[in-house]
DNA sequence: TCTGGGGTCCTAGGACCC
DNA sequence: TCTGGGGTCCTAGGACCC
């Protein structure tokens, strides 16, 4: 039998504030999204108040006030460069083969090959050391498949007397049966609130009710992914441990603004700053781009808003990263697309039809070999001049540099880069 | 006043081809 | 007046995940 581990980080964005605002133990806290829009982590304490997940923050206020809810803008130098220190120690519990990076905060451990008697025993190890090494608290499920690892997880998490670690593998088969009765369906990897309801009407509550129902009417009525998900909590592995990223097929670079805008200058300087971010992004990924699509937003909240959420896009005639041609083209197309009439919230280029570089493919009328060669020249210094001095430190004309432009988006509570620059480094006095 | 951003997969249906 | 069968490719839309 298969076993495979989920090791995640308990409220994973709260716990690294929390981490070096040791103060904060046992106060409500919460992260919020880009632009201090959504609650996106919660502390115990938090939840305890009923802030739920994903919730608007301006919902959140009174309820904050009240309680001294203290809340940071997200900080996601910090949370990468915390992740990389978990998976770095939970490297040293499974071969590298044997480890998928699921997410910023979730692991997928293949320990079918361990050969360890007491996978309980097991975990404990593992959230006393990334404990002790990296300050942050994790839990850890084990089952048969994903799924069931991820629904363990979720049972260690939930009910205190797991301490942390499940092991549903190592449970007899009338205990499993039982805890799968007491999860709401709901809280299955792979069901969301659309599909809730529409089980409901199979008499399906739970995840024992869905593990229990007919696969291939489940699969009919909606489809093999459903079906997936079934044969997943009957503990049959159908999705592997990979322990290689799959090649990304789209990158998109988009942020809310923190005021609308009527006018077309920002647009356009957003736009091409959404474009330098994806190539950026592009040329970490070794791909090139077929496709670019670029896209306006009003605000999709405001009912008295006049609404206008165009998309544009445009075949490339090669394959390319020349962010160049590129911020030409997003340019075009947000032009076609401006009306004054509408008030836009939000900017958007996705960059599609990845395809991986060393394959490049040159046009029937490629003329321009030596342009090619000083485009490439030109990428190669954006792309070392931001790695040293920061994104946008050099864009190309108009695409607005950092620190100048209109269109920022809001970030007040924004935590200090406590282990990735060294003025922000922490101070131990002694 | 204030509602994130970045992804994946699946399906249905239309256009088109032989 | 009759109007096949099999296939690909593309897009839009829906659903999910973190």
């Amino acid at each position: 039998m298969r076993r495979i581990a989920l090791v995640d980080v308990n409220n994973f964005y709260v716990s690294c504030e929390k981490l070096f605002r040791p103060e904060l133990e046992g106060k409500p806290v919460v992260v919020l999204s880009n632009n201090d829009g959504c609650v996106v982590s919660r502390s115990n304490e938090a939840k305890a108040l009923g802030i739920r997940m994903a919730a608007p923050w301006h919902h959140c206020r009174a309820i904050a006030e009240q309680h001294g809810v203290v809340a940071f803008s997200s900080n996601y130098g910090l949370y990468g460069d915390m992740s990389r220190r978990v998976v770095d120690v939970l490297s040293q519990f499974v071969p590298r083969m044997d480890l998928e990076v699921y997410s910023i905060d979730e692991c997928f451990l293949d320990v079918t090959k361990q050969p360890h008697v007491d996978a309980s025993a097991w975990g404990q190890a593992i959230r006393q050391r990334v404990r002790q090494w990296c300050g942050l608290p994790v839990c850890a499920g084990i089952g048969p498949s994903k799924t069931l690892a991820k629904l363990a997880n979720f049972v260690a998490k939930k009910q205190p007397s797991w301490q942390g670690v499940c092991d549903f593998t190592s449970l007899p088969p009338q205990r499993q049966a039982a805890l799968l009765a007491e999860i709401g369906v709901g809280e299955v990897w792979g069901v969301g609130r659309r599909l809730v309801p529409q089980l409901a009407e199979f008499g399906i509550h739970t995840a024992a009710d869905l593990r229990d129902a007919d696969a291939a009417s489940l699969r009919t009525r909606f489809s093999v992914v459903v079906e997936r998900i079934v044969r997943e909590l009957r503990g049959e592995a159908c999705l592997e441990v990979e322990h290689q990223p799959a090649a990304k097929a789209q990158i998109q670079s988009a942020r809310s603004f923190a005021e609308p805008f009527r006018e077309l200058e920002p647009l356009l300087e957003s736009a091409r700053a959404h474009v330098v971010r994806a190539v950026e992004k592009l040329r970490a990924e070794l791909a090139l781009a077929g496709r670019i699509e670029v896209f306006l937003e009003t605000n999709r909240f405001s009912p008295d808003e006049l609404q206008h959420h165009p998309v544009a896009s445009e075949n490339l005639p090669a394959a390319t990263d020349d962010v160049l041609h590129l911020v030409g083209v997003a340019t075009r197309l947000v032009r076609a697309m401006h009306r004054v009439r509408f008030r836009y919230q939000k900017v958007g280029v996705r960059l599609l039809d990845l395809s991986p570089r060393s394959g490049r493919q040159a046009t029937l009328f490629d003329d321009a070999p030596v342009r090619d060669a000083r485009r490439e020249r030109l990428g190669q210094v954006l792309e070392a001049a931001g790695k040293r001095w920061g994104r946008g430190a050099v864009a190309p004309g108009t695409a607005g540099l950092a620190g100048e432009r209109a269109w920022h988006m809001r970030r007040g509570a924004l935590s200090p880069a406590y282990t990735t620059r060294w003025a922000d480094l922490p101070v131990v006095r002694t």
